[in-house]
DNA sequence: AAGGTAGGCAACCGCCACACG
DNA sequence: TCGTGTGGCGGTTGCCTACCT
């Protein structure tokens, strides 16, 4: 593993006396755990996940075994160093979905929910707060932002239906944006396509400008 | 140098949805 | 139809580091 992740496993893990006697760790993952977790994926692939933890013979419950894989096991994982990019990207799909994280990770290719959840509470929420700050008007625009912002799905959901009806009013001038099929899976490009972004952020400079400080 | 505190992040918890018998 | 098992997701916690006083 990296020797990053090793550093925050030798910052994490608890005293040898507070792992006796408990049926299921709950300690940080050691390089050894990750090993088995891996090896047995690979033979029997990621699924049925309480099996895993019982071939991998992990002292681990399914649901670590899962989170464990896709958060840092799985190939193509990034970590750390999200670009502006994406940064601009997770803001914009936040705005639209609220805090849809597996939504929004599901768009930026090997980017996980739990990365995308820490790096907006972490940095992205506060960068909001101190541009609300700066913008104190109180437009409609504006309003739709700070309630989609408020981490509340069912009004943020209701931003998405006066998106759409503002683009249905005013699509003769501009292309549509269907945001249905833009989070359709099951038309697919690769992982690691980017394509779509590009099209996305086209898209995004004329018809979620709205959006846009 | 020492103590306090905020930030960052890995990992767990609890709830929900779905599949299956 | 109901009960159970499993997986997925968002929220939250707890620990360590870095910075400040």
């Amino acid at each position: 593993m990296a020797s990053e992740t090793d550093n925050r496993i030798k910052r994490k893990a608890k005293p040898v006396e507070a792992m006796t006697n408990v049926p299921l760790s709950k300690a940080a993952w050691t390089p050894e755990e990750d090993k088995k977790l891996a090896e047995v994926i690979a033979v029997h692939g990621a699924k049925r996940w309480k099996s895993i933890a019982s071939k991998a013979a992990l002292n681990r419950c399914g649901k670590s075994c899962r989170l464990r894989w896709l958060n840092y096991l799985r190939p193509n994982i990034k970590r750390g160093n999200i670009s502006d990019q994406e940064e601009d990207l997770i803001l914009r799909l936040h705005k639209l979905l609220g805090n849809r994280w597996a939504l929004i990770a599901g768009r930026l290719p090997g980017r996980t929910d739990n990365e995308i959840k820490n790096y907006w509470n972490s940095h992205l929420s506060k960068k909001i707060k101190q541009r609300e700050k700066h913008s104190s008007g109180s437009s409609t625009k504006e309003k739709q932002e700070v309630a989609a912002e408020q981490k509340i799905p069912d009004e943020a959901e209701v931003i998405r239906e006066e998106v759409s009806t503002e683009e249905a009013e005013d699509s003769s001038s501009k292309p549509s944006f269907d945001v249905d099929s833009f989070f359709d899976f099951s038309v697919e490009e690769g992982p690691l396509n980017l394509e779509w972004v590009s099209q996305f952020l086209e898209l995004d400079e004329t018809n979620l400008g709205l959006f846009s400080q």
